[in-house]
DNA sequence: TTCATATAGTTCCATTTGGAACCATATACG
DNA sequence: CGTATATGGTTCCAAATGGAACTATATGAA
């Protein structure tokens, strides 16, 4: 059956196909990421944002990620439980707890990131170099614009 | 603070933007939809799917969306009853049923939809035309690419 | 200093979710 | 034909979700 519909004639095709495409990305590498490694979608995005950038608190990563600071909270205390993170108090703030990355998380990390990095190959397989560029080009652009409507709500 | 980080050195550039950009185009649009129309994630996908495809069944509705049918037979028996859709009965296959919209599921889809084309708008605001007619064709090999891996699962 | 207000994080609880078991219908094979 | 197996759809139930209330800390104003 054909996954893809009606392009043509889609009010929405940006929006459209990268939410089709994002889907069938992430939907089965977090699936075997639950089933392998225990690790569900907020546990990844805690894992995620911490190896972009070292001691963001979870309020920061509710913030990057949209995700509810409720699901988040329960992340950061299984991830601290299972020795992936290491909770801090910030010194200067004492209601702010940066996290970080202990050996553990970064190795469960490094065994789930292939899954992604293989499946966004697979994703820009049809692309030449050039075009990749040319679509990294654009995302960024994009992405640069969007601090004016992608509000946190 | 600063949305989108460490944009270098991301081991998956492509699609944690592009993730990015839809998590904060469709969360909010959603929200609102929920909170005005009474209408969810699932219900939003069946609206859509038809809209985009009538006749089609739950079933092939969750393929396309990889959505589990669960959430989607909740959502199919929430619309019907709405007056939302009509579900028939296929003839040949009596246990397939081709799904409608209802003028009443047109016009709700009629008061959702403005919101995702106005995000869409705002997301692809910094490209120029000639610009977005290259997205646009690099999505479509990419979706076109993705019968190979993007699986239903 | 005291009070009011704001923010980081947790907990509560009603609702949603989604995998699995299930029911009804269809199809393939002996 | 009858039996086994597959498929569309629903239901069940344990678990996850997320908004709101709450606790602890911080900050600004009187």
């Amino acid at each position: 059956m054909d996954l893809e519909i009606a392009l043509g004639q889609n009010p929405i095709p940006y929006a459209y196909r990268m939410a089709f495409l994002i889907n069938f990305l992430r939907g089965p590498v977090l699936k075997e990421a639950e089933l392998r490694e225990g690790v569900n979608r907020p546990d990844w995005t805690v894992l995620l944002c911490l190896s972009l950038q070292d001691g963001l608190s979870a309020q920061e990563i509710a913030a990057i990620s949209g995700q509810p600071k409720a699901s988040l909270s329960r992340a950061v205390n299984r991830l601290t439980k299972r020795g992936a993170i290491v909770r801090r108090r910030d010194a200067r703030d004492r209601r702010r707890h940066p996290l970080h990355l202990a050996a553990e998380g970064k190795a469960i990390f490094a065994r789930i990131l292939p899954g992604f990095v293989a499946r966004e190959q697979a994703m820009l397989a049809p692309l030449d170099d050039a075009e990749r560029e040319v679509l990294d080009r654009l995302l960024r652009k994009m992405v640069e614009g969007s601090a004016t409507w992608a509000k946190v709500y």
